[in-house]
DNA sequence: TGATTAATATATCATACTGATATATAATAA
DNA sequence: TTATTATATATCAGTATGATATATTAATCA
């Protein structure tokens, strides 16, 4: 128990809570687990193959829509493995945030370029952040139906929470570069 | 220019600033942009080469020193590129926190363990604050020496914010987690 | 002084992951 | 009916990680 792939851990996690396919594992990737994770189709199909081997999880075609679904579902191994992951301290969190990258050479290209890459950032949190408190306020009032819930709340204010700070740091970040400028 | 390879605009990035050493930019990944981003050695070296290859960068030995150092500066080509790079508009900002991921699948393994690990998620960010807090106040004295501080300023602060903002959401989250126990 | 440990320095490689693309079907809208 | 969008799986070249190998120099300390 050494060297976990994330990418199954974090399937053995979307799968102990439902039964999925690939394809919704990779819309929760890109909804739910988006503020604080990513992955592609690249690692979700052959991690999905890999699991059913180990004897991680099983494959089921679907037999009730006229698509051709696989639903995969968690076994206790799968469950085992799962719990043992998450019992292991965390090992990294990583953020690459090109954003930054590009404001920290920003003498290179200048002010005005600058503010541009802030505001582009602050546009796409603005965005974001309604999907966020729209989701919290969903979640309250559900909490006692699952217990579950109450995790998915917590990242969900770590969201918002981050979110409401990155707005705040653009505006002083653009204040700063246009006072400095003029 | 469409895809270019973010090593490589690192690099060009940190060698815009002074001329560098492999190990020394690995140095500046894990000190300096280690709050919005990171790199390995084993993209590092490979990327160095490729960019002498390309004109982007020059290489030298060090003749000062008794190791056997390999100096690295940019070349106006890789000003250029760099330039080029930092005009468009950032394309991914990601976010991989392993912590996070442990928090939201936290009903397999339960409140107490959840709280372990937002307890070390805190730990980290506090010994992690004191040296941003420090960097920004050296930062501010010396603002006007190299245009390129206030940059460099502007990440700092925004580490800050976030690892403030962090602690804050730690204390709350742990406080939902110890009453929903009782 | 000698021995041990830590830091410096480059390099490589198996493994993991991304981002893009290919292919095909079902549902929906015009 | 036709076009478009969403659903669904699969693959792959390119990119990056994390670990390890190798070697030298500097620092510590007995």
């Amino acid at each position: 128990m050494a060297n976990e792939k994330k990418i199954d851990c974090i399937i053995l996690g979307l799968l102990s809570h439902e039964e999925l396919t690939g394809y919704e594992i990779k819309k929760r990737m890109d909804t739910t687990l988006k503020y604080f994770w990513s992955a592609s189709y690249g690692s979700i199909y052959p991690a999905l193959d890999g699991l059913v081997t180990r004897g991680l999880a099983t494959k089921r075609k679907d037999t009730v829509s006229r698509r051709n679904k696989l639903f995969y579902t968690i076994t206790e191994d799968g469950r085992e493995y799962l719990k043992k992951w998450l019992a292991l301290p965390v090992e990294k969190d990583m953020l690459h945030y090109e954003t930054l990258l590009k404001l920290f050479f920003g003498n290179e290209q200048g002010a005005e370029q600058t503010i541009l890459h802030i505001e582009a950032f602050e546009e796409k949190i603005k965005k974001e952040l309604p999907y966020l408190i729209n989701a919290k306020k969903i979640l309250k009032d559900c909490l006692e139906e699952n217990s579950a819930h109450k995790y998915y709340l917590l990242t969900v204010e770590f969201g918002i929470k981050t979110y409401m700070c990155y707005l705040e740091w653009c505006k002083e970040a653009r204040k700063f570069l246009t006072d400095k400028g003029e």
